[in-house]
DNA sequence: GACGGCGATGGGAGCGGTATCATTTAAGAG
DNA sequence: CTCTTAAATGATACCGCTCCCATCGCCGTC
């Protein structure tokens, strides 16, 4: 009872061809004749046949499959705490679509930065799964570890949004200019004191945030103290207990950057607490433009990442290239960032 | 300097034993020695080795993979809109997690039920990738002809979170007792005219979820009025027609339920837009507890599917189905709800 | 008109596993 | 000590596809 799916087999008996020629109808190759090229089709389209991509990645040089390697303790900890996880949804949305498109597929994969056994699990889809190529995301993507089992076996890869050069083909956002015209929003609001709730600082767009918002501080010339900066590392959590340690200071900021929507958020619900008016007594800002910060009171004045476009862009490229059978040539891809002004920030108390 | 992965060759023969040995120690076949287990186990650890998929699903029955149909349409609406997408990141979680256990992948598909092409589209996939089971979600799993091309095919399928019995395995919660919760929470407040704005009714627990919702209301000697109920497409937009055209009414409703979270944010914006107080004089009600209707402000009322347990159940059952060989039972497996009692929801106004 | 070259097609060898069945080995019965 | 029997192991045929190479015909060239 249980249909067996129809083989290239059974196409090829009903076209009246040789199973090779069916496979140059199926694959666009060159040197067959219209009419035979209609009888594969018509015979395709009357037994439903598909091929199989098992039987396609056994036999070819292909399969037709992208891994995105995530980072485990984020993923789990955004979807734990149930307040969305809009960089991976975006990221899927990006990659999914591009992927459909050209008949491929997207595999999710979750990897523990911090675990000993890192490169084994690499190793372990690469092999099993022999995604013909793969993109990954912060933090995986400065990663030694993953980079080098990569590269040792001659994967294709993209990075998605590093600013770390010289280590492959990338997509990216420009992180600098980000933080530089976030950083001037506050200072054209009036704000001196200004605290920055920075992420883990193995992603090392953290490391350049914060790096560029004491350089434009410096450059308008105020001077950040190190306790201006309190190192996060992403959750909710760390933002409220960023938010604490700054707004304890003897002289507190005015104005708070958090280097990602959790973070933020975290800044939020502390002020709440505290009965600290925003942005009347504190403005607040996100580098995440997620739903939270968008629906939060007041809403967040946010970086709006282009994470959908890059995710796409990524999964063109691999794909291009696997298609091609050309190596992936290691050029960067420059995507806009758009910072979202909002109801979170304004001017500085006098 | 392609690095060629290991294959069960390598590993039979640093092992000293036969390809078949290594084959049945991979699986967890019984008969073997302790010796010959722990060599081959040995060799498999230093060659960094891991069967190859394609090969599996190739040779055998299985092909470690479980396939999630999604609906395509409600799934880019979330996406595109970026109102976060809490379902499916939830749906994912349980799923995912589940399979990782077992050394099983999930692949992620999205189906459009509107189109003429559906039936080849689910073909095409089940051919193509060949997957030990499916997991279907709303309104997939009632769709007859998404089953019938799965049992015409003969791939086990758990439905999630259907009120539709009789059609196979499925997971689900009591989306009746929700709906009648739901609507004694609002009539214990004294509430009198409610208005409901329901989903799509190629839902069906959209349909039931109106049934249930006026039977409670006769139960308490009240009847509804046509009017009363609008009907939606879970969209953000249909929200704002729905409270639109509830709150137009001679005699508008005091407390509106909205069959998921984007329509009951819809509600929320309008109220506001019109400068009715919430709940003072509107109490506002949803079905899903997402991030979005938490962060609302006021934070909304609402039931709370247990989204990530139910697919992580479904996962498990087509798992140990495809594992142990056997078919899958049809039973069903009913998951408790909870109403999260919010700031939406108050005293009606006298 | 023989020959080279190229376009169009087919034949058959794998790819890396699993499944079936044969074979060897060891244990227990008579 | 032989014979039976089951456990332990191996040999080998596929699974459905792509890839390499052979074949065949047809044209143009000198």
């Amino acid at each position: 009872m249980a249909k067996r799916p129809a083989t290239i087999i059974h196409v090829a008996e009903k076209a009246r061809v040789s199973v090779k020629t069916v496979s140059r109808v199926l694959n666009n190759e060159p040197n067959v004749t219209p009419d035979l090229k209609e009888r594969v089709l018509a015979a395709v389209e009357k037994l439903g046949y598909s091929p199989s991509k098992a039987a396609r990645t056994m036999a070819g040089s292909r399969s037709y499959l992208l891994v995105a390697f995530n980072d485990r303790r984020l993923t789990l900890d955004n979807w734990r705490s149930e307040r969305g996880n809009e960089w991976i949804d975006q990221m899927l949305y990006g990659a999914m679509l591009r992927c459909e498109q050209s008949g491929y597929h997207l595999m999710f994969e979750l990897v523990d930065r911090e675990s000993d056994q890192l490169e084994k699990q690499i190793t372990a889809v690469l092999s099993s799964l022999q995604p013909d190529g793969v993109i990954l995301t912060p933090p995986n993507c400065e990663n030694p570890v993953v980079l080098g089992a990569l590269k040792k076996r001659n994967i294709p890869f993209v990075r998605l949004n590093t600013p770390v050069r010289g280590q492959g083909p990338r997509v990216y956002m420009d992180d600098r200019a980000a933080a530089r015209q976030a950083t001037r929003h506050l200072l054209g609001l009036g704000h001196k004191r200004i605290g920055m709730i920075a992420g883990d600082y193995k992603f090392s767009s953290s490391i350049q945030r914060v790096e560029t918002f004491v350089a434009t501080m410096e450059a308008a010339g105020i001077a950040v103290p190190e306790a201006w900066v309190y190192q996060g590392d992403f959750t909710f959590e760390a933002g409220v207990a960023g938010a604490n340690a700054l707004l304890d200071l003897p002289e507190p900021p005015t104005a708070i950057m958090a280097s990602n929507d959790q973070m933020a958020l975290g800044v939020v619900s502390v002020a709440q607490a505290r009965g600290i008016a925003v942005p009347g007594a504190l403005s607040i800002l996100s580098y995440d433009d997620s739903i939270g910060v968008r629906l939060s009171v007041p809403s967040l004045t946010a970086v709006r990442q282009p994470v959908a476009r890059m995710a796409e862009k990524a999964a063109d490229m691999l794909i291009t290239a696997s298609a091609s059978g050309e190596k992936l040539t290691a050029g960067s891809q420059l995507l806009p960032f758009e910072l979202m002004v909002r109801a979170s920030t304004g001017p500085a108390p006098r």
